[in-house]
RNA sequence: GCGGAUGUAGUGAAGGGGUUAUCACCUGAGGUUUCCAACCUCAUGUCACGGGUUCAAAUCCCGUCGUCCGCACCA
């Protein structure tokens, strides 16, 4: 076994005898694909989620929603899931190739998409499709390969159709006319969005990367395209972003964002400037930035609904992991949704620079005659006619009703009409910059880059986690020196102390010598140990020690709470 | 879904047709200890499930389930 996997066992088994990450239904026998966030884990997915919607947030044009997770199937045809995740697979028994049923009858079947797995089956023998990989004509069953978790609204047979939502996105959608009205009818803007998103994978592999449940965060930034903006990206103007294009676009380089976006290697500056600012935020939740890579989305490889797609790939255990995509969407989902709905209240109005006024002469019916001759058509030929630039042809002449019926218009029947309006703006589809994020994969690779074995002295095996204090789940152990002299009563009154200030939390531990403690706190990340020693009796100091180093300063223990919230106390060293 | 492997305490491992299943770490209690996984004593906790063979199954056989690896799949 590679020195690699050693140390990924050595990690897992940690990180369940640890109570961070479990697999999940254990007792029952478990299932690949779900896990557990135990006592530790659960608060550090917790701070990191927190982390990351207060990054987007923080900057002023973007609200967090939540949506259900149980979705109606109409939404997911919309959206294009339910096509997409629907198709049927046929593999090839000779050289284990699989490719979509339908694609391989496409020249037997004028629409080969509707047909089940008997038809395709069947087609695909009368036809003797060959293999395009290998030639061979032996094909195992076609089999559905549809991804989403199915479900019914409403009990007994009456029930809707619905999945278990495959992506957060969606609801971002949904609610766009909510958006739109929340932010008084100005783009840009955006939404993000928190939750549980499901896959029913086939067979989920390399652990917290391919889970069938798993937490998702995901953001919509509503854009005009037709305005450019205007983005600052001057923090990054010394931060070179690896960046590998699709190869039909070039070779992998490095360069700043603000180049990039400059020279067409990403090809939309609000792309660009997303892919800055998740750069920023895996920096600041502690991934190694030396192990973070955006890749350009292949055309082939695209997902259905993006129009330029870069994925933010973390480097750790398993190789280079897509963990974030950020993709251009174009207006494919509003667009998606608007005509499966006919709903209005999907678009932005942009006003024009100069109002365009309108100055024409059309014909107009006249209602006292038209009634009585046309009387049902009447409304349609007032619509007709409403068409025609004055002066018209002479009458009599054969008006076309959008009906397919003809009549004859007589003079008389009309007037002309002078029409002077001002258009003041159109309405449009915004386009959607979408930046998706595995919170589950960046949540490993954390802990990945965090788990430090350097250890101390020469027997190393001395394992610290070395978590970013945002992210830690636990702020501060308090530890007794010793369980006796009130020492234990002074503990356990500052660890209660600590645990009432919001946003902060410690434990207790009395139990085994110093140094255990110390080594048990390190092992899950905790940032600071605090002793209480007789000293602490007398002068109401305690000690603090620094996990990543050991060193220690004291302080007035009534201090340590403003210290904690602050996160001052890396200054004070 | 196919092929291979595998399932023994919280973790990691050893063993194996015989009545009390072993070891280390971990965890807990007590002792000791005035700051970095110290030490001593004690304790909790385990053979995936179901069936078969047998006087006796954790061990052998069959099945199921789970897990791991490869193939394939993977917005």
């Amino acid at each position: 076994m590679s020195d690699a996997n050693a140390r990924l066992e050595r990690l897992t088994s940690m990180l369940k005898r640890r109570g961070i990450i479990l697999p999940a239904f254990e007792i029952h026998g478990g299932v690949a694909g779900l896990y557990d966030f135990g006592p530790v884990g659960g608060r550090l997915r917790r701070r990191l989620v927190d982390s990351w919607v207060e990054h987007w947030t923080s900057q002023g044009d973007i609200v967090e929603i939540d949506s259900p997770t149980i979705t109606p199937e109409s939404v997911l045809i919309a959206s294009g899931h339910v096509g997409e995740f629907n198709d049927y697979m046929s593999e090839c028994k000779a050289c284990s190739g699989a490719f979509r049923s339908d694609h391989l009858v496409a020249q037997n079947h004028p629409n080969p998409d509707i047909l089940t797995s008997e038809q395709l089956d069947q087609l695909i023998a009368e036809h003797a499709i060959e293999c395009p990989t290998c030639g061979s004509q032996d094909w195992n069953d076609a089999r559905p390969m549809n991804l989403m978790f199915d479900t019914r609204i409403g009990a007994m047979k009456g029930g809707r159709t619905a999945y278990m939502r495959p992506e957060t996105a969606q609801g971002m959608f949904m609610l766009y006319p909510a958006l739109y009205r929340h932010f008084r009818n100005r783009l840009p803007f955006g939404a993000v969005q928190t939750g549980k998103g499901y896959r029913n994978e086939i067979s989920p592999r390399q652990g917290m990367i391919r889970l069938r449940e798993f937490n998702m965060a995901e953001l919509e930034y509503f854009i005009d395209p037709a305005v450019e903006i205007e983005h600052d990206f001057t923090p990054w103007t010394s931060t070179l972003f690896n960046l590998v294009p699709d190869p039909e676009h070039g070779e992998p380089v490095q360069m700043v964002p603000g180049e990039a976006a400059q020279k067409n290697v990403i090809r939309h500056p609000t792309v660009a400037w997303f892919m800055a600012r998740t750069w920023s935020f895996l920096v600041s939740v502690g991934i190694d930035p030396e192990k973070i890579r955006f890749r350009q989305h292949e055309g082939t490889e695209m997902a259905h609904y993006a129009t330029d797609c870069w994925d933010a790939e973390i480097y750790g255990s398993y190789g280079w992991i897509e963990c974030v995509g950020i993709a251009h969407r174009g207006c494919f989902d509003l667009q998606a949704h608007e005509s499966a709905t006919g709903d209005k209240n999907l678009r932005a109005w942009r006003p024009y620079d100069v109002p365009k006024s309108v100055d024409k002469t059309v014909l107009s019916g006249v209602g006292s005659v038209i009634g009585p001759a046309f009387r049902a058509n009447a409304g349609k030929v007032h619509d007709a006619l409403g068409k025609i630039d004055a002066p018209g042809p002479s009458p009599p002449f054969e008006l076309d009703l959008d009906n397919g019926s003809t009549v004859t218009i007589q003079a008389g029947m009309y007037e002309e009409k002078h029409i002077q309006s001002t258009e003041h703006g159109e309405w449009f589809l915004p386009h959607v910059v979408e930046p998706a994020f595995g919170i589950d994969r960046i949540l490993w690779h954390i802990l990945d880059h965090a788990f430090d074995e350097s250890g101390k002295g020469d027997d190393g095996a001395y394992t610290v986690l070395r978590l970013r204090p945002r992210v830690a789940p636990i702020d501060v152990a308090i530890l007794p020196l010793m369980e006796k002299d009130g020492l234990e009563e002074m503990a356990m009154r500052i660890h209660q102390k600590i645990c009432s200030v919001r946003q902060l939390i410690s434990y207790y531990d009395g139990s085994g010598s110093i140094g255990r403690r110390y080594a048990r706190a390190d092992e899950i990340g905790v940032p600071w140990a605090i002793t209480i020693d007789h000293e602490s009796l007398e002068s109401g100091t305690v000690t603090v020690r620094r996990r990543d180093d050991g060193a220690q300063i004291r302080i007035p223990v009534d201090q340590l709470s403003s210290h904690l919230t602050s996160e001052e106390l890396e200054s004070m060293f």
